[in-house]
RNA sequence: GGCGGGGUAGCUCAGUUGGUUAGAGCACAGGACUCAUAAGCCUGGGGUCGGUGGUUCGAAUCCACUCCCCGCUACCA
């Protein structure tokens, strides 16, 4: 039987600045399809990390009178300490500046050479040194003879740097067939659509190569060069996986990966250039590529001028992880930029998590522990409407795995939440607190019901909010190891008779002057 | 400018190949209940489906024109 295994990664992040609700975002969906994978018979395999090379990161170190190595150090621990804040489950933490990166990117580096790909060449345009950026010719305007840019003002000169080059122009056609062949390759479509009509206009080479700063990985043959940016950063994909070595266990499981979850920004780069280097360095490219919207506060890009900057550490600490796992997740539509605002927030928080699912768990926990002695009731048996009640999301689940394939995520959400809804309404309907005065054996199935169905909900909910979700296992008696979709069809896994552990409120409710 | 996506209830959005009184959640109003985090459940109000014209027995759904909004249009990540 083949293993079921599963790859995913988020971009590595540039550390020039600390973490925010981008770095965050992409981060968290990440985390919850790997969660899914692995409650769902996958041994899964999730990356994340740092991209710590390149001028900006140089000139800061030297300002800071650091090493650059012990700079990014300092640098990328902040982001390491961002994945235990999330809560990410991710299985590794790359680095750019570690050694096994190093070979990696050196190897693809030579075979791209051997192939052919990459070539010496002068790269040329109009810069300016203030604003350390090249310039279009559309993009300066000619002043007393002195050449400006438009946008920034600042004096723009002709430079030509030596460089290599990866001869990108080569690979258009390939792409494309690529594209046509994995239709899947790019999501959402309508990104898929920007990237093939880009390639179809023909792709000029790309420079690859630097002499103009020093900290990154040199070109192998010439040292005067470094590696330039998505050469170097994309490589990380494979690194992690102890590239070259394409015969340990590692590589083998998980490259190709399946996918790689990126903010639309660094879109092209995932979806052209990183393809077009594996192929021709004869790697296999990853299964797809998803580009997610942007995070906009109060429907604007965040920045410090408008002070509407939400920061997710801010947001954790009032607020809570799982809190903002489940709000940027259900709120956010996966795919278009999204508002968040801190009322929004406040809604979502109490109305999904507050009122609906924690006060079913509280409701019933309450109930069981007055009127049960504590204990986990003993069912008789189940009736049309008990087993209507677990059939609803027993006979969904492979659409919710449909749904977490296809990365339809605000879909799945609210399925889920949905049989929170119905089971509430079940609870209301059979009313427990007068059975308990004129049917107790039919009392307690209907609670030993509900009982199952706010397990299989956790199980559902678990890989968005799973801190909260591993509570409630641990109130039900149920082992970790259990908390598996398999389970959701057992309706036999809670024990009766077993204590139910005394659990505080799951969700608090935020107050409005809050 | 070119290519693409979208304009549906106060807000966020669903609306399959055109077919009976256009849907959900939130917000709002009323009702019955009381196990629970004054939560949950039931009922209701509210939309000329951006505009105009057309195809059709019939269009939010197809066509034309028009007005808005958004994305992409290469080497900062």
């Amino acid at each position: 039987m083949p293993e079921k295994n599963f790859y995913i990664t988020t971009p590595i992040y540039y550390p020039s600045g600390k973490p925010h609700m981008g770095h965050a975002y992409s981060s968290i969906i990440a985390d919850v399809f790997a969660r899914f994978k692995k409650i769902d018979g996958y041994k899964a395999y999730f990356l994340t990390g740092t991209d710590e090379h390149g001028l900006k990161i140089q000139r800061e170190a030297k300002k800071n009178n650091k090493d650059p190595k012990k700079f990014c150090d300092e640098l990328s621990i902040t982001f390491k300490n961002l994945t235990k804040t999330l809560n990410l489950s991710n299985n590794d933490f790359i680095r750019t500046t570690e050694k096994r990166h190093y070979d990696s990117v050196k190897e693809i580096w030579e075979r791209l050479e051997k192939s052919g790909d990459i070539y010496l060449g002068k790269y040329s345009g109009w810069y300016s040194v203030s604003d350390e950026a090249y310039y279009d010719e559309e993009e300066i305007i000619d002043e007393n003879g002195s050449k400006k840019s438009k946008t920034s003002g600042s004096k723009v000169e002709w430079v030509e740097e030596e460089s290599y080059f990866f001869k990108l122009s080569a690979w258009s056609n390939k792409l494309l067939k690529f594209y046509q062949e994995n239709p899947k390759f790019i999501l959402p479509v309508s990104r898929r659509n920007e990237v093939v009509n880009f390639v179809k206009k023909g792709l000029k080479d790309l420079s690859v190569s630097r002499t103009s700063f020093s900290w990154g990985i040199p070109v192998p043959s010439n040292k005067k060069h470094i590696i330039y940016v998505w050469l170097d950063a994309l490589t990380n994909y494979i690194s992690a996986l102890k590239f070259p070595d394409t015969e340990n266990k590692l590589y083998r499981d998980f490259w190709p990966a399946d996918l790689h979850i990126i903010g639309k920004d660094i879109l092209r780069f995932h979806a052209i250039y990183w393809p077009a280097f594996l192929l021709a360095a004869k790697i296999k490219p990853p299964k797809r590529v998803y580009g997610h919207g942007w995070i906009l506060s109060d429907e604007k890009k965040m920045s410090k001028s408008l002070g509407n900057i939400l920061d997710p550490l801010e947001i954790i600490k009032d607020y809570g992880v799982d809190q903002l796992r489940y709000y940027l997740i259900k709120e956010v539509s996966l795919g278009n930029d999204g508002s968040i605002s801190l009322e929004n927030l406040k809604n979502c928080i109490n109305n999904d998590l507050a009122n609906n699912f924690g006060n079913l768990c509280q409701r019933v926990f309450s109930f069981i522990d007055k009127n049960c002695d504590s204990k986990i009731p003993s069912p008789d048996k189940f009736n049309t409407r008990d087993k209507e009640l677990s059939d609803e999301i027993i006979k969904k689940i492979s659409d919710l795995k449909y749904m977490i394939d296809n990365q339809e995520l605000n879909s799945y959400i609210k399925e889920v939440i949905n049989f929170s809804f119905n089971s509430n309404k079940y609870f209301n309907d059979l009313e427990p607190w007068k059975l308990k005065k004129t049917n107790k054996v039919r009392m307690n199935t209907v609670l030993y019901c509900i009982l199952n169905q706010i397990k299989s909900i956790s199980i559902l909910l678990y890989p968005i909010i799973p801190s909260s979700i591993e509570k409630i296992f641990d109130t039900l008696n149920l082992k970790k190891e259990e908390l598996n979709i398999e389970q959701i069809k057992n309706l036999n896994l809670i024990v009766p008779g077993k204590i139910i552990k005394k659990s505080n409120i799951l969700f608090k409710k935020i107050d409005n002057d809050n």
